[in-house]
DNA sequence: CTGTTAGCGCCTTCAA
DNA sequence: TTGAAGGCGCTAACAG
């Protein structure tokens, strides 16, 4: 391996020397850069990144912790589409992500004491939110640079977070139908514990009660998420006595399913029910139908998160804990519309 | 920071004993043991793994390397699947993933230049295999430590790669349309140039030819990845003289498209056409019809591929250059089957 | 069984 | 404008 002393060595200066024209500081003779720059070219040098991590007390690099891979809900298309958010920007920055493999809590609750003691990342982005999270917990006794993909439940003025307006989406999607004259609207939900559900389900209560819309019994159902595709949820649906005209899905994967066994029941969308759901991943686009859904903005939710996990790194001042990435409806074709 | 010699001070022996209970070394008595234990607890001492990655000479991280984020096909569960794997047997090594962040071709090459040259990775993951890529030559060029998942068109017997028998895989899928009765198979492929579409479509050639069957014109289409979801195939197959009676898809995500433009034009899967395809990804188990699909073990192939990469980094001999995770058929609704 | 010394590769005062 | 020296935190060889 060629370090910065062979370099030196073969052009005769010092160490420091060569260690200053990679920084490219300015109080080194242009000749010096010259003759010093062009050794590093021949003998093929490259800064080692932990030599040079270990002085600056950082590594440039950024804990990225996914849910439990042991959760089916890690297929959810919204992973690998944060993913490319917070890469766009950690790129320009230099920045690296370092990816959480734990397949249970624990082996994640232990990966990340690692990563953060060992002062191996100088940051953590938390791609989703969990009731009494012990991550949560740790990081901020750790007073460790952290923020969260969605909203924390508990400390909220506290921890930093980038987030949709969940309950105005909800309203705004459940409004949407009513203003289609959908009256019987049902909700679907991904587990009852996720804020983000907790979130969209009010939305949803807002836009229903504000329409003079008296909620149905028994028309709120949350399902596992991804857990047999919906398909518990649909059945329940279809022993109601009054059946909805419409139904509000909370996450566009639990659509696909829904969708798929009512087809199998031979009722069709919109035709028979409409349905409308959220994030606007890949796949609301090519199937049949195309889901009117509500777009999160994927994408800048995670290079909003990049920004701000490396604005707390740099100690640079966030202007505020709790970030908001607009949302906007993309209408398609799972709403029957009114002519 | 508390470091080492906090350690060695508080407990009045040197840094190198305590290094040693660090690594539970057998010569240090129990006693010491016992006291440096103490205070690294009350303390609250933990290593830094920089500095040790330093004088190891090596990180224990991998870079996984994604397609360019900008392609839409990254949407793809199978990244989220096969990262699953990877890190199902890194976290057993304490290894970690480094993922790679970037847009275009182009960004990508620098980063890996860096992770490489600057020494922040012991080795490096290829999620894909293009053809004539720089990456490979790169790697190959400097000798550093990689394996690809999929088939390297070139130097096949000299790199480390994780596959399926993807031709095997075609000819398996095609003979079951074949013994269901269907005659008129077409073929929809992923961009062309992608190997594993090229071995998916020698296996469903080879099948046709054994069955004494010949191939129809016209009746291999290319689509882009995801681009438009297959519509643009289906379009061509409807203008067809000779409509086929079945179709091999090479991949689930581009099924799910084909199926919805189908469902569009009234056509339904599998009363008028039957339709196969590979991967297994979770969808093709939700959407309906199910997918009758080559379950191509993405996890394991993932969880290979980490196996493998590691033992390269740790110098340990690999039996052979091709692994090959065997597929099997899952068997759903989306073929008609011959009573 | 334990301490001393040196060094991993780099950066950064301090001094010249 | 450059060099010498020390240190980031840890490990390993060599002594004892």
């Amino acid at each position: 391996m060629v370090t910065i002393k062979d370099i030196a060595k073969a052009t005769g200066c010092s160490p420091s020397t060569v260690s200053r024209v990679i920084a490219n500081n300015s109080r080194i003779s242009e000749e010096t850069k010259q003759k010093v720059r062009a050794a590093m070219l021949e003998l093929g040098y490259h800064p080692n990144l932990t030599a040079r991590n270990l002085v600056a007390q950082s590594t440039k690099t950024i804990g990225v912790i996914m849910p439990s891979s042991a959760d089916k809900s890690l297929q959810n298309p919204f992973f690998t589409e944060i993913l490319r958010g917070i890469g766009s920007y950690f790129h320009k920055q230099q920045f690296s992500m370092l990816l959480s493999s734990g397949q249970t809590e624990q082996e994640k609750f232990e990966e990340i004491e690692r990563m953060v003691l060992g002062k191996y990342v100088d940051g953590i982005i938390l791609l989703y939110s969990r009731l009494k999270d012990p991550i949560v917990s740790f990081l901020k006794e750790k007073d460790f640079p952290f923020v969260i993909v969605g909203k924390p439940l508990e400390y909220q003025e506290e921890i930093v977070h980038v987030d949709n307006d969940n309950v105005k989406a909800g309203k705004d999607i459940t409004e949407h139908l009513i203003e289609n004259g959908h009256k019987r609207i049902s909700f679907i939900g991904g587990a009852a514990d996720l804020v983000v559900t907790i979130d969209r389900q009010k939305g949803y209560e807002t836009a229903l009660k504000e329409a003079g819309i008296s909620p149905l019994e028994k028309h709120i159902i949350h399902t596992e998420f991804l857990k047999s595709g919906g398909r518990e949820a649909v059945e329940q649906i279809l022993e109601l006595d009054v059946k909805p005209d419409a139904i509000v899905v909370s996450d566009d994967l639990i659509s696909v399913g829904v969708i798929s066994t009512f087809e199998e029941y031979g009722i069709h969308i919109p035709e028979d029910i409409s349905l409308v759901s959220f994030n606007n991943i890949y796949f609301s686009e090519i199937i049949h139908p195309a889901l009117t859904t509500v777009d999160i903005q994927i994408f800048q939710i995670g290079a909003e998160s990049a920004k701000a996990i490396i604005q707390m790194c740099t100690n640079q001042m966030l202007d505020k804990k709790r970030i908001i990435i607009p949302h906007q409806i993309a209408y398609r074709n799972s709403v029957r519309l009114m002519d």
